[in-house]
DNA sequence: CGTTACTATCTTTTTTTGAGATAGCCTGAC
DNA sequence: GTCAGGCTATCTCAAAAAAAGATAGTAACG
């Protein structure tokens, strides 16, 4: 059974008339005879009635309904890809807590004005783990910190981070290894990208990185450092979005553990659905208007 | 797009691999090849990632959920006409109120046994609707009084019936003319063929028909004439099996008028659904057994 | 009774499909 | 690091199927 041979039938069903039909479709009219035909030997009943009007038969009323569902979701599928201007469909996004919280918001709201017709999910997770998701095909794309070190993805810097380092009371200098020892650090669960910073920013103060707890969500994190409970380090635009809401202060880090470079990765364009592709595009536009900010600060 | 392709594409999605997916569909993996590439090219994406696993790519996925649709839809379609044994999908018969309320049931129910997948839907008119309603395809065959005179019917005599008149008070012999000048006659509406034989019967006994009231139903009009309202013409079936509920009185009508035969009709049995022929088969079974009944009686 | 319009059938040409063989590539093991 | 094994892409040839045209037969209409 073809799906154009269903066309045929459909359009003989519709017009009751094997030339119309023939007509309508660009065809001509011995092969819509044809193949009406094979579709009646395949399925063993005759499906038009062709003695004094042409009109389907019991078997080809039954057999409309059937079709008709087949013919639409072949038409769905093909305005998937094919669909001029307006793409449809879903986009699956995968991004860290701090890029969902502030970068990804104004991104989203420029995407949907664009494509209404798209439903957006987005996954969050530490950086380990979206890869994972992206790997697995449960995301189209993600956000993440650093490159990718696999060859066969398609990156695009999309946000420069500055980390600063952030804590319950103001800050000048650096706190002491003393200080540092003793307090907690607050950090995403494994596989957050920012907690290797963490790491890393102890060790270049001759500190283990001994008492690091974890935690799911950006709230939780900020509102235990505000009560005192410990040291953070976190994007600067992430902190400054929230600053209003908790009693936090932050100090600049050196920049070799301040800059992190957020990229937006996915597999080659060439898979990529409409969806996605327009997506790319839009982040596109809205990184070349953010990035001379960014540079200018 | 051919739904072979779709199923090769399934099946390269589910086992992750061409070669597996040509020997599930019998064929070889050059053929899966080159169905997938043919679907990527009119889509215009990848929708197979070949590096590394071969996965469905995020368009892939997409394409997954209409491929579902569409090759579910397919396989309903193909088991309505192919399915072995259980015939599926929809009856819809055309059958006169009084075969509907007494002939109908037992057949239906048997019918029903052994067919449980099979949606059942009666319409219930005078002879002439039904013809039309057959014509028009809106039922997929009828019962109805008389042979039909359209060469390309099917017809099975279903049901002999025998015409009794009913009144509300007991009879031995027919009314006198006067008797039935003077009454009213109750019938079914325009193009009832019972219609016809109360005509028939007037005109014996040299009476015009004049009132005839029309009724829409057989409770209605069977409280009429007990309510003392007039005369009938109806089935002996059909007023013995409602006697018990009406004060309502039968007198034998001549055989010229009174034999009434019952016919199933509906199109070539080509144009057959696995579902109608079923029925057909439960029919004929249902007239044997009833056949010797009627004849002794 | 003839005309017209429609479908079935036959034939030819073109296109598509299926299957086999082979080359290239990636993966995993030693 | 190298080699073997398995997998996919590509090429080729044969077979099958589809498209288009021509023709004949048939039902509806005037």
């Amino acid at each position: 059974m073809q799906l154009k041979s269903l066309r045929l039938f459909m359009a003989v069903a519709e017009t009751g008339s094997f030339v119309t039909a023939a007509n309508q479709l660009h065809t001509v009219q011995s092969n819509v005879t044809a193949h009406i035909k094979k579709l009646e030997d395949e399925l063993g009943v005759q499906l038009i009635q062709r003695a004094g009007r042409v009109r389907p038969t019991s078997a080809g009323l039954a057999l409309v309904e059937y079709a008709e569902r087949m013919l639409t979701a072949h038409d769905e599928a093909v305005s998937l890809f094919k669909g001029q201007e307006k793409a449809c469909g879903r986009l699956r996004i995968g991004a860290m807590e701090t890029t969902t919280a502030v970068r990804l918001p104004p991104i989203l709201a420029a995407y949907h004005a664009a494509q209404p017709d798209v439903d957006i999910q987005i996954k969050t997770g530490p950086t380990a783990e979206l890869v994972e998701l992206l790997l697995d095909g449960q995301v189209d794309c993600v956000f993440v910190a650093g490159r990718l070190e696999h060859s066969r993805y398609h990156l695009l810097k999309a946000f420069s981070e500055q980390l600063v380092l952030v804590g319950s009371t103001p800050m000048t200098t650096m706190p002491s290894s003393q200080e540092l020892l003793t307090s907690a650090f607050l950090a995403f669960r494994q596989g957050c990208s920012y907690r290797q910073r963490i790491e890393l920013l102890l060790a270049s103060h001759g500190v283990n990185a001994g008492r690091i707890f974890e935690f799911g969500s950006l709230d939780a994190m900020l509102g235990c450092v505000a009560a005192g409970m410990g040291y953070t380090v976190l994007p600067r635009g992430t902190v400054e979005a929230h600053q209003h809401r908790f009693g936090i202060h932050t100090l600049e880090l050196p920049s070799s553990i301040a800059n992190v470079d957020t990229y937006f990765a996915a597999f080659e364009p060439e898979t990529w659905t409409p969806a996605l592709a327009s997506f790319a595009d839009t982040l596109r536009d809205a990184v070349v208007v953010d990035e001379p900010q960014l540079t200018a600060s």
